[in-house]
DNA sequence: GACGCTTGTTGACACTCTGCCAATAGCCGA
DNA sequence: TCGGCTATTGGCAGAGTGTCAACAAGCGTC
């Protein structure tokens, strides 16, 4: 019954559990979630979750890192296009990603420091900080500190649009869709002297 | 050594240790605050958490349900005032909350499902409801179902913009009041048809 | 092809934490 | 002053967590 014992690279290895946390920490909650049940998941025993990631926080952080971040696509080719069409396509790529993409990522915007401790806030902030990036390369816009700062908000309002969305209905993905692409707009041009 | 045994009124004694978890939960989080850590914290023992609260994630759940909710404290008259006032008005009263009531409303804008369970995002949406009611009202606007499904992301926003400005430094509070009014203001005026 | 070394992997041990419940003892009313 | 109601306690049983010495899979070497 018990599987022959197996030597992988520890860089799979690694991967494997830390795949198998993801799954059960996508629908439950980090205390509800046993280490020997994450094991079992991965297909090690216990020891093997400390020895790779030291402590039951630093997998569950490690899973989240990996689940909340956007995929690093490529956006479809907005070059000569006006802002405001560049800003429209952008956001709905973002709502397709959202739908198709998975949940984590658009639950990520409730209550992180909610927790206490920043390193979950700091997970957070990382995946915001990406998005930001990736909005500004695709207006076709500088990486400026500035602008990220104001784009980093707005990832946390998409977000929640999305949830109001797909979540609770509340939105068409037409009425999101408006309501992000103007606000977007209005964050990057807006002046604030 | 041990104090003396006092016997409390239930709603005094769940006060009491309501108070303690949420002071222990707003620096710390979730596991590793033991039961017997917020027990002594509140004077008491272990056992009466468990009679008061059940769980301890019941006592987390409560906790920090006390601790998001924005107060219910009412607004300066802005009877007569044109809607662009009120809504400059009434955003800088809600930075000013921000600075002077606490961390903890501001730093519930992370990853709420992040847990896997939803029942924290449920503590997280009820608060960023009630915000937008309140401000609904400051408004002088309906209390209208799709009205209120647009600003509660305005909260989210909010909430990210104050950590901007608060934790990162990365605005001026004009600049965040500059943006807060642009971006209510748009959302409660823009036609999404 | 057999041996031995490196190191990925295991299993058990010690400890802490959690929820439960019967026993205890404040406080109020008679 | 006494009795009863119930708030509060303390200890028990079970589960979960981190550690570590022992084990063995796979690779290089002869």
């Amino acid at each position: 019954m018990t599987a022959a014992r197996l030597r992988l690279a520890p860089s799979e290895r690694r991967q494997q559990i830390l795949e198998a946390a993801q799954t059960l920490y996508a629908t439950r909650p980090y205390d509800e979630v046993s280490t020997a049940e994450l094991a079992q998941a991965a297909g090690v025993t216990r020891g093997l979750i400390n020895h790779y990631f030291g402590d039951k926080r630093e997998l569950f952080l490690a899973a989240m890192r990996a689940s909340v971040l956007m995929p690093e696509q490529a956006l479809p080719g907005l070059d000569g296009k006006p802002l405001e069409e560049r800003a429209r396509l952008t956001m709905s790529w973002i709502l397709d990603a959202a739908t198709t993409y998975g949940e984590a990522w658009v639950n990520a915007s409730g209550a992180a420091n909610l927790h206490g401790s920043s390193d979950i806030q700091a997970v957070v902030d990382e995946a915001d900080d990406r998005a930001a990036r990736l909005v500004l390369d695709a207006l076709g816009l500088p990486d400026d500190a500035e602008l990220r700062a104001r784009l980093r908000p707005a990832a946390s309002l998409t977000k929640s649009v999305c949830r109001e969305w797909l979540q609770h209905g509340t939105f068409t993905r037409d009425e999101a869709l408006n309501l992000l692409t103007a606000t977007v707009l209005l964050f990057v041009t807006k002046e604030t002297s």
